[in-house]
DNA sequence: GAAGACCCCTACCCGCCGTCCGGGCCGGAC
DNA sequence: GTCCGGCCCGGACGGCGGGTAGGGGTCTTC
């Protein structure tokens, strides 16, 4: 049986959240909740599997206590009205595993429950589209385009070429690695030319693209 | 109704996906293929609005037709036996709006379709799930971050350091802004100054995380 | 209208970066 | 063994990068 608490401020928002879910044989609302400070005490005493939280509320809102609550052992599933992209945003950076529309079929609904339950994520369809398009264009081909280019590089300068991405000098370098500044700046040099780079700046943005630090 | 077609190199499945499909009153498979080149060619016969794609198929397979498939004007379901990371990069880069595990209940395929038929998206909840780790950590946060801390610089000089965060010289950036290699020196150091750096590579790693160029 | 603040530009000095050259070390080929 | 190639290290030079000081231009502010 899964354990839910709702969070909503107003109570007939509850009401039918509760109704939805009680409809299901495997879920169970266990308590209720009308503010963030509501929400923080009952997933306390509570102890729920999931809590359902309302992003915007009078006094402490659903974002700001989620990463609260989610400390305290309860997967979140953030629900609003309007689907702002900032919303989304803080909500699935404070740890939130799902994000619904209040517009979602009671269907649906329990299912999330479940998924988030089963250590799954959900997010509302359109979310889902807009996280795709920004997942498709900023993805993963830069980076595995930058690490390609890497390859040439052997392992000692890769590790050099590394500490030169994160804005480090040769001398630096040379002290963290225990070895000559000249060194450094040969294996430096050795880089620039396997990768054709005319910069050490340009090493740093190849190794920031391949997302390695 | 939404028109689709499925696409599978196992009649087997193919029949499974059409009685599951069937069975919804606003679903009807109008076509079915085995491999990517029948795909392609049912695409373009039937103007399908939805198109389920496996990923792995003998001769063409899904991942490699699916950028076809979609210019030819349908919405393109993947589907996988196994959820590995590589198959969901690349069918989403490929412009696949759907990620869906061939162990989905029959009731979400049916949801699956409809969702993407109404122009949004739907990935299995595991995808999800991972989808939203990685949008997390890398999200925006860093980005806006960056962005907050080079507020301080004059416009002049912030596009000075865009040039810099290209890879390029002192003298390279004063040619292309015809101004003296000196002045260019000058608003680095300035620069560098305001935002607390001690290299030109750590000024290109912050615009590089504010996302300018 | 004068002072001040801000931005943009320029000229010189020094330290760091990058290049060229060379040596020691370990692996495989024959 | 010997040769060979790749990798890691080091030293000495030229050039680029960064710091400092200062001049001219425009817009606010009193």
């Amino acid at each position: 049986m899964i354990r839910v608490v709702v969070v909503d401020d107003e109570h007939l928002v509850r009401a039918g959240l509760r109704l939805i879910l009680e409809a299901a044989e495997d879920i169970t609302v266990v308590g209720e909740a009308a503010d963030g400070a509501g929400a923080l005490e009952q997933t306390h005493r509570l102890r729920p599997d999931v809590v359902l939280l309302d992003v915007r509320m009078p006094g402490v809102d659903g974002l700001t206590v989620a990463p609260e609550v989610i400390a305290a052992g309860a997967k979140v599933i953030m629900l609003t009205t309007f689907d702002l992209d900032e919303y989304v945003h803080r909500a699935l950076r404070a740890g939130a595993v799902g994000f619904l529309l209040k517009d979602t079929p009671p269907r649906e609904l329990a299912a999330a429950v479940r998924t988030v339950a089963a250590g799954n994520a959900m997010l509302a369809p359109t979310v889902t589209r807009r996280m795709i398009s920004s997942f498709a264009e900023r993805g993963p081909a830069r980076r595995d385009a930058a690490r390609q280019r890497l390859t040439p590089l052997t392992p000692r300068e890769l590790e050099i070429v590394r500490e030169v991405a994160r804005g480090l000098g040769n001398a630096e370098i040379a002290r963290r690695l225990t070895m000559s500044e000249a060194t450094v700046k040969a294996h430096v040099s050795r880089a620039l030319a396997k990768l054709q780079a005319g910069n050490r700046v340009q090493l740093a943005i190849l190794v920031h693209d391949a997302d390695l630090l």
